[in-house]
DNA sequence: AACACAAATGGACCGTAGTCCGGTAATCAC
DNA sequence: GTGATTACCGGACTACGGTCCATTTGTGTT
């Protein structure tokens, strides 16, 4: 878990150096067997071991390339969370620059909603590693910095910090989920909630 | 997993029928014995059977009492979360009944921080279980009960659940954990912080 | 006191995440 | 090509949470 630091986060172009063409092979196949897996039975149901095989590969690989069992899901959504970010920072108004920062923000939320409502279970799988690790990545990192910047732009006047912090607890799949799933609430119903959350919060975007 | 609906969550009072008393002699050895270990590494390192060699009990019993590792956790937790949830209810202002519903939220989010601090550790354990437990269970039932209530009681007009559990997120143990140890702020900013967050989000309490 | 029955017990057992290390093979310098 | 180097590979191994069930023990009944 200490040697490999290449393709953990995000910033995936270009590997420190060469990855060898067999791990690079293997990396791509472990991918695509994982992949299947969950579609198939779900994120919760699927083992390191059942990839590994399901793989060709042995457990040892699985976990050199991905970390542990967080590290794979995350990979698994790696693609669409690059797209996410692509559309926060450069994409169209009101989710990219352009719109007021509240009304961004909204549509942040919204979006992270949608993502949620399609990714759920492997989001779940992917934050439920040690206590704090979601916390510590740079996935979340990177959502909290853009929150950030939109809460200052705004001319919030306490702490940004803190606020963004909060606002993304309102984000958590694991809790988005629960009012989904437990509470009956629909996704429209959430996303007003949100909505009146942050014009609250900001009054005068 | 479903035979013993025992004893499980905060209503200890008077056991269904009989408790055996080697039963309860049980019980009593197994806290202690987990307390001690806990006191002694921090929750995190305790295992299940290091408490049940500690108690001087097999693996059966110690999960017959508690169902789970979180259920040992809560049990532990148990004496001083019952001791918090008198205080909202029927303790001093403003805590307790009294004073504006308002003051009473920050409070009670001042609280909790309290207890963040004193049993981080613990409290993380008892709600790393499986997904959605946390929010399923009568203790964070009881917390959004009570401020729900209080949200309602200050004239909110929007979804009231829908911004008890976004507050709530606020206090997750997980959460502050971080902030207080990653991000390094003091609990007197938390503090701050909080309140401010109540305050901007029930501007006439 | 002896009995019958429910409840409690303990530890062998299982599945899963994650580690370790001897062997293998891809890459590079020449 | 050939050899040295070094990353990579696989699967046996460990640790831990949780289950199962044959056996024991407490409790109310006769």
């Amino acid at each position: 878990m200490e040697g490999n630091v290449v393709q953990r986060g995000l910033p995936m172009l270009e590997p420190v150096r060469h990855e060898r063409a067999d791990a690079a092979r293997n990396r791509a196949t472990i991918l695509a067997a994982a992949e299947a897996l969950v579609a198939e039975r779900g994120a919760q149901c699927v083992t390191m071991d059942q990839v590994a095989r399901a793989a060709g590969v042995g457990k040892g690989t699985l976990f050199r390339h991905f970390g542990d069992r967080c590290g794979l899901m995350r990979a698994l959504l790696d693609e669409r969370e690059r797209g996410l970010q692509e559309g926060f920072i450069r994409g169209p108004a009101p989710l990219g620059p352009g719109a007021p920062p509240r009304e961004r923000l909204v549509a942040f939320g919204e979006r992270m909603l949608e993502h949620i409502e399609i990714q759920g279970d492997l989001l779940v799988a992917a934050e439920n590693g040690a206590p704090g690790e979601r916390l510590r990545h740079s996935v979340y990192a990177a959502y909290r910095a853009h929150v950030t910047a939109l809460l200052s732009a705004s001319g919030y006047e306490g702490d940004v910090d803190y606020l963004a912090d909060v606002l993304l607890g309102a984000l958590v799949s694991e809790l988005v989920l629960f009012q989904r799933r437990e509470r009956g609430m629909s996704q429209a119903q959430l996303k007003d909630c949100w909505g009146e959350l942050v014009r609250t919060m900001l009054p005068n975007g």
